[in-house]
DNA sequence: TATTGTTATACTCTATAACTATA
DNA sequence: TATAGTTATAGAGTATAACAATA
């Protein structure tokens, strides 16, 4: 997309600060310009939200899967969250160590994650936190435009994670 | 980070594949979920398609925002993208050792930054790339709700930025 | 033989502090 | 005195390779 439609609307803005509003160049005319700037911006806002619950993203992730999953396998949980084994060894042994879950040894190779009666306190409490977080970030969106939000995300996502051959086809599918 | 997972309509999916379908948990209801994934599927895409110019998002839009502000002053670059100006000096001295972009210095302590011949001629053909990549990932989107999605993710980066004490208020603005 | 968990390692991104030389 | 650029450093996040114990 090189220049973007008109010459302006979308082109050549103020080299304007970023944070704020919008950045320079014609950028601003990118799907995955927009799509990283709103993951920033509310990441950020999961990071205050959760400030004093000290849980990030990924952990309160894992916390939410071994609730919904009692006795899940490492592993398994790890491959949820998208994480390496080799970092997902580390990034579990954290929040043992912060009395959260245990490893419980299933068959001298494998762990199953349970959450202590300490973390489901947390967790109770971090669930009412992204409650309300989610409630802000999307608090100018109606609910059939969060549907179409979701919907359009998910199509996104899976576009993006077809191989270059496959791009030519598939017309609408989501 | 809610990393991976999409899920079913919203409660605990089988504890599914991560790269291909949905993961587990309740996550896939969280519009920060969603968002992340798309990100995350998208630059990896991006990826693929630059692999060849070697180049990523970050520095596609260092080129982008240089051509449209050609002299542009390097902290000023730097602070379009959101890159800190510690780290910015060893981003912008990467590209130029690539040729791609020289310091010209302005008076004493500013640098002004352009693209050399190389610069314009890589970002060419980055632009055409991105094209592709961008009619890509988008494919299954009409025009209209690509349209609609730009407007939502503008309001959920709007939101995000709000303090709490901002959250309350405002209604549908956008 | 394949898998689970683990260690070691390295590379990228991001963040802070402090310094210089200039304005 | 404030600013632009720089260096050094440290912390996350992510990646590969290799290994032990086990299935």
């Amino acid at each position: 997309m090189s220049r973007r439609k008109t010459g302006r609307p979308a082109l050549v803005p103020e080299p304007g600060e970023l944070g704020t509003a919008g950045a320079g160049g014609d950028l601003s005319g990118y799907t995955g310009y927009q799509l990283r700037r709103a993951q920033l911006a509310l990441f950020a806002h999961f990071a205050r939200a959760f400030a004093d619950l000290d849980l990030n993203p990924a952990q309160f992730s894992l916390l939410v899967i071994i609730d919904a999953y009692p006795g899940i396998v490492q592993s398994r949980a790890g491959a949820m969250l998208g994480i390496h084994k080799a970092n997902f060894v580390p990034f579990v042994g954290k929040l043992q160590r912060r009395g959260l879950l245990v490893r419980i040894p299933l068959d001298g190779r494998t762990n199953g994650l349970r959450l202590t009666a300490k973390g489901r306190g947390l967790l109770r409490r971090a669930r009412r936190a992204v409650d309300t977080h989610e409630a802000a970030v999307t608090r100018t969106l109606s609910v059939s435009e969060k549907r179409l939000l979701f919907s359009i995300l998910r199509r996104i996502t899976a576009a993006s994670a077809a191989t270059r051959s496959d791009e030519a086809s598939a017309p609408h599918s989501a």
